[in-house]
RNA sequence: CGGGGUGUAGCUCAGCCUGGUAGAGCGUCGGCUUUGGGAGCCGAAAGUCGUAGGUUCGAAUCCUAUCACCCCGACCA
């Protein structure tokens, strides 16, 4: 843990009044509580509250991975235009990618995705039948040039994605791992406080079936989506997930039933499901795909199988958005005040508020609450601020932590401070023990 | 890339039409008073008016070019 957290030192530059530059809400909410800062269009730097929740969510993105079987390493943000080439998609990719000369004059670029790096490795590593199954992932920033970069760090042109990349030899095997990371998606953004549902993918010209993007409900969402109402009662973390058992009853249970987005929508479909039909708003947050052969074909990456023969790689790749997601998670998740984070992504759990800085009382009591609940791991903000209570109050409800620890003069004269669940604007007036008691359970 | 819009103090904006050498609120800094939901009073610092040309005795203001940013569309984790 940081050493001190007190706002007195901390670089939380906040903002009364909306930036002209931010039309849609959680960008506004980002500026605002001094999470980003535009460097130019659609690229951010991450100040240090927004660099906190960043890293909170990559954390559980990385453990469901983890826990799902899949291995981290890091692969370049800058790379070989060579690659790219090789996979024909060099040229496919157009003015979207980012090129790159370096001195000698050789042709780079700023990496969208890495499915041919990953190739090259494996292919280069990989030679034998019994090196597969693998699925390997990275966490890496990533280029698109889009042509209109918007909705702040939904839709950026540098990003923060966790991509991996799955290896087989038989289609069969390639689906047990579609459907590991099916589930390890549904896992990851359930403890990221949000709903995601599961959705039927356009495959493009690969075909087949296995693509699914995962959205997130959220009013302002930048899609149309229809789906099935059961799906707003499933609770993906309720179910027991064994990912060396078979996972297809799991991957059943959440893909029979009626889910689309605008572009693969069946009107047919939506009418017979009648009052059971739920319309809203969604953000994409992930996406995986099952894509066979497509680049280890090209690109030469075979393993030897049993019989001595080269095969050919099933692959797939399975993407979320980690620096969208911050973006996303705002929008599910904020009201007229500013930003209500899940405890699970909330860059601290407990804002300890001094309402009356530089009394003798309430000092002594905040610092030795702060000190209690750090030394029990609690991540604490303390408004320190020689502020007006209303002011330390806005701050509060505006950067969204989850609870609000209040101190003043008053209530500690009949030796009681206040515990306010910004989720629900509950307070409740407790003793310091019970407080403390409360908010380290 | 097509269409629309905006660039003036850290932020939100006024001033531009009708040219005369830059303002307000918030924030910041100092002081006093306040102290349970973005307080009040006094004082201060802070802007090559996006940039470059042009017109003019004189340009934030008029003209031209250019850059940046925002919005709608096509495209996307």
């Amino acid at each position: 843990m940081v050493r001190d957290m007190r706002l007195s030192t901390y670089f939380l530059p906040v903002l009364k009044e909306t930036p002209n530059e931010a039309q849609i809400l959680s960008h506004r909410l980002m500026l605002r509580a001094g999470m980003v800062r535009q460097a130019s269009a659609g690229i951010y730097s991450w100040l240090p509250m927004g660099l906190k929740v960043l890293r909170k969510i990559e954390a559980i993105v990385r453990e469901e991975q983890d826990r799902a079987g899949a291995q981290e390493l890091l692969m370049p943000t800058i790379q070989s235009a060579e690659l790219w080439q090789e996979s024909g998609r060099y040229d496919a990719y157009g003015p979207e990618m980012l090129r790159i000369r370096d001195r000698h004059d050789r042709e780079m670029l700023f990496g969208p995705t890495n499915e041919e790096q990953i190739t090259d490795i494996f292919r280069g590593l990989a030679k034998s039948y019994r090196d597969v199954p693998k699925i390997l992932y990275h966490i890496q920033w990533k280029f698109r040039d889009e042509i209109r970069p918007r909705f702040g760090v939904m839709r950026g042109r540098e990003f923060l994605m966790k991509d991996s990349y799955s290896f087989d030899i038989t289609a069969d095997d390639a689906r047990k791992a579609y459907y590991k990371m099916f589930v390890a998606y549904l896992r990851t953004f359930a403890r990221l406080g949000l709903k995601a549902i599961p959705m039927r993918a356009d495959t493009g010209p690969i075909g087949g079936d296995l693509s699914h993007e995962f959205i997130i409900l959220a009013e302002t969402g930048e899609s149309q989506v229809f789906c099935h109402k059961s799906f707003l009662e499933m609770d993906p973390l309720s179910l027991a997930a064994d990912y060396d058992g078979d996972l297809k009853p799991v991957f059943d249970a959440w893909t029979h039933n009626y889910a689309a987005t605008e572009e693969m929508h069946d009107p047919a479909q939506e009418a017979a499901l009648g009052d059971d039909l739920v319309t809203a708003r969604g953000i994409e947050v992930g996406h995986i795909f099952y894509f066979g052969t497509k680049y280890s074909k090209p690109m030469g990456a075979t393993v030897t199988g049993p019989d001595g023969q080269p095969i050919p790689l099933e692959m797939g790749s399975y993407g979320i958005g980690v620096s969208r997601l911050v973006g996303a998670i705002i929008e599910a998740c904020h009201d007229d005040a500013g930003i209500i984070w899940p405890e699970s992504v909330a860059p601290f759990k407990v804002g300890l508020v001094n309402l009356k800085s530089g009394d003798a009382a309430t000092d002594g009591m905040c610092e030795t609450l702060y000190g209690q609940l750090r030394a029990a791991g609690v991540d604490v903000l303390y408004d320190d601020r020689d502020e007006r209570a209303g002011s330390k109050f806005a701050t509060m409800d505006l950067i969204g932590l989850p609870y609000q620890l209040v101190v003043g003069p008053k209530g500690l004269k009949e030796g009681m401070i206040e515990v306010k669940t910004r989720a629900t604007g509950n307070r409740e007036t407790l003793t310091p023990e019970a407080a403390v008691h409360l908010l380290t359970a």
